[in-house]
DNA sequence: ATATCGATTATCT
DNA sequence: GATAATCGATATG
């Protein structure tokens, strides 16, 4: 069943609405013959104001202009050297606001996705690997910020887009965020509780 | 199993 | 010049 988009207003309020909203959504590249898809299981959310995490607390510069702008387009930053990350803003235009993607569950294109992160499939069996951490599941979806910051999210004609279909989230758990040193104390990682994909080291049993 | 570290560059101070 | 919304490799218990 193909997902249909999240109009625009969907990504117009508190990041913290829209990233407990988006789990359980479906995050789509459909790029000439590439087709892949995945469910979202974790996300945080960034806030535009008292959040000295949010790459938006430096001002509306070039490279956060995004955060500043319409909700539901991409921003894609790069990292350490090495990775992209996938955010959409959110909050109306001129409010800055948005939520990371951490964490996908491969759905179809798993052979392409194991090619773009260099991952042979067959021996650790590990479907974890793809797409589990934020620069894992950027690298899977080929998402670069010359290529993708900036797209409009919510239409099926970008080659990057989000949307639904019948799946319904199980419990949400909320966390700390991970991997920031600024404002490390507020729970605003949302997972889906049940979900193997989520970022960090594998689930044990207890 | 956990701990530590190097990679590599855009951005900000 | 220092730091960063990370990852993967290596070392150690």
């Amino acid at each position: 069943m193909t997902p249909t988009p999240l109009p625009r207003p969907f990504y117009s309020r508190d990041p913290r609405r829209v990233a407990r909203a988006l789990l359980g959504k479906v995050l789509l590249r459909d790029d000439g013959p590439l087709h892949l898809s995945a469910r979202i299981v974790e996300v945080e959310a960034y806030l535009g104001k008292n959040d000295l995490a949010a790459h938006s607390a430096a001002g509306n510069t070039a490279r956060t202009a995004v955060l500043f702008g319409p909700p539901g387009y991409a921003y894609v930053y790069f990292i350490y050297g090495n990775h992209y990350c996938l955010n959409v803003s959110c909050e109306p235009d001129g409010k800055p606001g948005g939520v990371l993607f951490r964490a996908l569950e491969p759905l179809t294109g798993i052979d392409a996705m194991a090619r773009a992160r260099k991952i042979n499939l067959s021996s650790p069996r590990d479907l974890r690997s793809l797409t589990s951490g934020p620069g894992r599941l950027a690298q899977a979806f080929g998402i670069t910020r010359p290529r993708d910051n900036g797209l409009d999210l919510t239409s099926p004609s970008s080659t990057l887009w989000i949307g639904e279909d019948s799946f319904r989230p199980g419990k949400i758990q909320v966390t700390p965020r991970i991997g920031i040193r600024k404002a490390a104390d507020h729970p605003l990682r949302y997972i889906l509780a049940a979900s193997p994909f989520v970022s960090g080291p594998k689930p044990r049993k207890a």
